[in-house]
DNA sequence: TTAAACTTTCAGTAATTATTGAAAGTTTAA
DNA sequence: TTAAACTTTCAATAATTACTGAAAGTTTAA
């Protein structure tokens, strides 16, 4: 396979993914798109690449380091903003897990918290069901918090090491 | 707060985390209704307690049972079909886990695993740039892999107890 | 200053995704 | 059989989400 063809392929299934798994495709591609680049680019040359607009490419791109995956860069003696992307996949990893979970996981949790509370009648079969799902949801998103907790404090080696060693 | 309300804070929360994790929003909602009914419900109850069409109640459990979450159940002497969701939090993560493995991981994974392979010019920094990021997506992507593997064959006690002894 | 080089905004539009509802299909029991 | 009770399908439509492109805004250097 030609590289321009693996990069082209690369982009699309980066796509693919992260629309799957409710983050804009073009984001996702932009964010492909720039993993691979060994160099910054610039806005212009992201909208040739991947042939989207000047608004969506510089909206995106706002996005994505809001998302903080993505920096600016400038270089000396020129106007033109330079857009670079942290390889460090670890790096990638933690920190799109850190931002979905204050974006997502949090906001559930304090519900799931409130929704715990409810007070009811045990013998009522409505609230028994209603109360030991939301508990039991409750504790899992408690675990899931506590595990990414750990994972954003951690190097890559000891915590897949952990994991494996845990496995074994 | 009432238990009518709570339930339906509940079932908005599930529908609007689903929605930001790519699982269709009233999806997630009739299965949060499901989660919190004692007894399984027709398709009749669920269209008047979500206010949604036939058409839409019938495909949205018909996924719901294709994902391994609900399932159908028969009273006798009745024509009618019941819906049931399984209860157990842990079975539902797992074959939430285990189902978008299937559709999502697994696919990606051979893409990696094949754009891993092109070969090229080392001193090329796109090239290189193109090979490290792949090459590295493609190992975090297998170190999940395997992870979810465990997971799915383990004992929920048994796996968060390794989880947070790991992490002491 | 000012005008060229560049970035941002956002109303309008396009594309995608989800939903409706009525017709077609199926099953059951008399 | 047949007709009532129920389920499934899917073309049409609605709702949502994403994108464009031109105008407005900003910065810089002469």
């Amino acid at each position: 396979m030609e590289l321009a063809e693996a990069k082209q392929k690369f982009i699309e299934a980066w796509g693919k993914l992260g629309s799957e798994w409710g983050i804009n495709r073009t984001m996702a591609q932009v964010h492909a798109l720039l993993l691979i680049s060994p160099e910054a680019l610039t806005t212009e040359e992201i909208m040739k690449d991947l042939s989207i607009s000047r608004g969506n490419a510089n909206m995106t791109l706002r996005d994505l380091i809001g998302w903080g995956l993505v920096e600016k860069q400038h270089k000396a003696g020129e106007r033109k903003e330079y857009f670079y992307a942290d390889k460090d996949t670890w790096n990638i990893a933690r920190q799109v897990a850190k931002e979905r979970r204050k974006r997502e996981l949090d906001p559930v949790l304090k519900i799931l918290d409130e929704l715990s509370n409810v007070k009811g009648d045990v013998k009522d079969p409505e609230f028994a069901t209603f109360n030991k799902s939301v508990t039991d949801i409750n504790k899992l998103a408690k675990n899931v918090d506590k595990t990414l907790d750990t994972m954003l404090k951690a190097e890559e080696s000891w915590f897949w090491g952990s994991i494996f060693k845990m496995f074994k």
